[in-house]
DNA sequence: TCCTCACTTCACGACTTGTTCAACTGACGT
DNA sequence: ACGTCAGTTGAACAAGTCGTGAAGTGAGGA
């Protein structure tokens, strides 16, 4: 009987009570709360999002990366702006090419959690709604 | 002479080339994109990404995040809103309180993983090249 | 019952964001 | 040096998003 699925309520909800919460128990800074929505942001776009999983693949230059997108190449451009401005990805020029690759290993490892997260758990299943 | 030499093209840059690419080394389905998308820009903003912070906590009610967060209740409920209709939390009802949490523990994990990174990398330098 | 509390939904305005064409830069070949 | 290719930047416009007050819903208490 003690362990019950029925959650009791948190704990008190009068403001006397809500003032007691810790504050962030994973203290964070409101820099990194910028960044990490601004990472989120960026990720937050299918295109984009479709984008970061081709250079997961490798390096690409922009001219690719248009035609396999199907759009034309200022878009890729802006695009590939986007997510270099929020350091998810850096570049290299070749001659004439422009090269753009994940910019870091950390990047790759947590986009494709979040696909496979995403491929798993398709409806919210609503338990509890 | 040219001894910067030390870097060549990924492979071919030509449109022949570009088609010997594979298409998807993690072969993830539109709807998965559209999900993971979703997912990223629910949490691409300050405001939500704090609320979850929070959430990852432990189960709090409307009002109190709503005092937490310093806005109008209103505005709180529809931040939920906009998390709960991507899965990210849920809601429970008990007597005339509202509760939310985090949906899955998965998400408390990612979220955690990005807030750290966020504090670890703060500058994308600039350029790379 | 009727009222109040806790929360949700609606409708509106202010503000970002994303896409696109045109014009520009910078590098290579001749 | 000139022309051309690869890519970037700027402006403009369409679309979506966020926050907010007013009104609505539903559960508990007097």
């Amino acid at each position: 009987m003690g362990s019950t699925r029925t959650l009791e309520p948190a704990a008190g909800c009068s403001p006397a009570e809500h003032d007691r919460r810790p504050r962030a128990s994973t203290d964070v800074s409101e820099e990194a709360f910028q960044r990490a929505a601004s990472f989120f942001r960026a990720a937050g776009d299918v295109a984009r999002l479709k984008l970061l999983t081709r250079l997961a693949e490798g390096e690409r230059c922009v001219t690719e990366l248009a035609r396999a997108a199907h759009v034309p190449l200022p878009t890729m451009s802006q695009q590939l702006r986007i997510l270099r401005s929020e350091g998810l990805v850096t570049r290299r020029r070749v001659a004439k090419h422009v090269y753009y690759a994940l910019a870091d290993a950390h990047i790759r490892d947590f986009l494709r959690s979040a696909l496979e997260h995403a491929e798993e758990g398709p409806p919210a299943s609503s338990d509890d709604d």
